[in-house]
DNA sequence: CATACATATGAACAAGTATTTATATGTTTG
DNA sequence: CAAACATATAAATACTTGTTCATATGTATG
């Protein structure tokens, strides 16, 4: 129980596939965005300074891995992260970025 | 201090870089395999039924990112994960994503 | 030192993908 | 229902990147 299962080789797809969508630089920032708070497509565009179809494009890649959720509230439609685990998966791995410079 | 800490444009780009690198299945799972042990370039190609070629091209991403290190014993160099917070880094993703199905 | 073994590198190619531009869908309000 | 607002989709383009094939570098051994 020590030692870590490895995956097997359709998960490590599966994994694979969850990683990739997080490895664009835009999409991070889209998911730090709506971390904290639920936040309309057209207040990411404009806070970070994307073009609303680029945000939207980003969107529907995210919402297809379960990665943010969307609710629409009257016109906007207002995006925040699928459940916990997506949050806290990117939580620690900004923290493990973070620690990693001078260790070992 | 309990809202975590929205990074940096500079810090996201470090942190997609890191994710895009996991983010390929063949890359995974050269680390999973490593997880465990140091492994040999050779012994990584056999048992995964990969090129040679493929398999040192991608290590040397893993290399350049310092996702691995590799040691060399006479004629073979044998990799392993760079530190602690690599492997925690991926176990933890991976129970993430095993436990991903029917939440919320 | 020449041969065999193990790993690394370089060029070339194929496939995927992030972004833009233009347009469509959906929702409210007068 | 028409106009205005918010988001989504489609097609096209430019760029990145995974893989292969060929070759080079490095290391031990006879």
């Amino acid at each position: 129980m020590s030692k870590a299962a490895i995956p097997s080789q359709l998960d490590t797809t599966i994994l694979a596939e969850t990683f990739r969508l997080l490895g664009d630089p835009t999409r991070l920032r889209i998911l730090f965005f709506c971390l904290d708070e639920p936040r309309s497509v057209g207040d990411i565009a404009t806070s970070l300074d994307l073009s609303q179809s680029l945000v939207s494009h980003h969107l529907r890649l995210l919402r297809g891995a379960r990665l943010v959720r969307g609710n629409r509230q009257a016109k906007q439609i207002f995006y925040e992260l699928a459940d916990k685990h997506v949050s806290d998966m990117l939580v620690d791995m900004a923290h493990h970025v973070c620690e990693e410079s001078g260790e070992d």
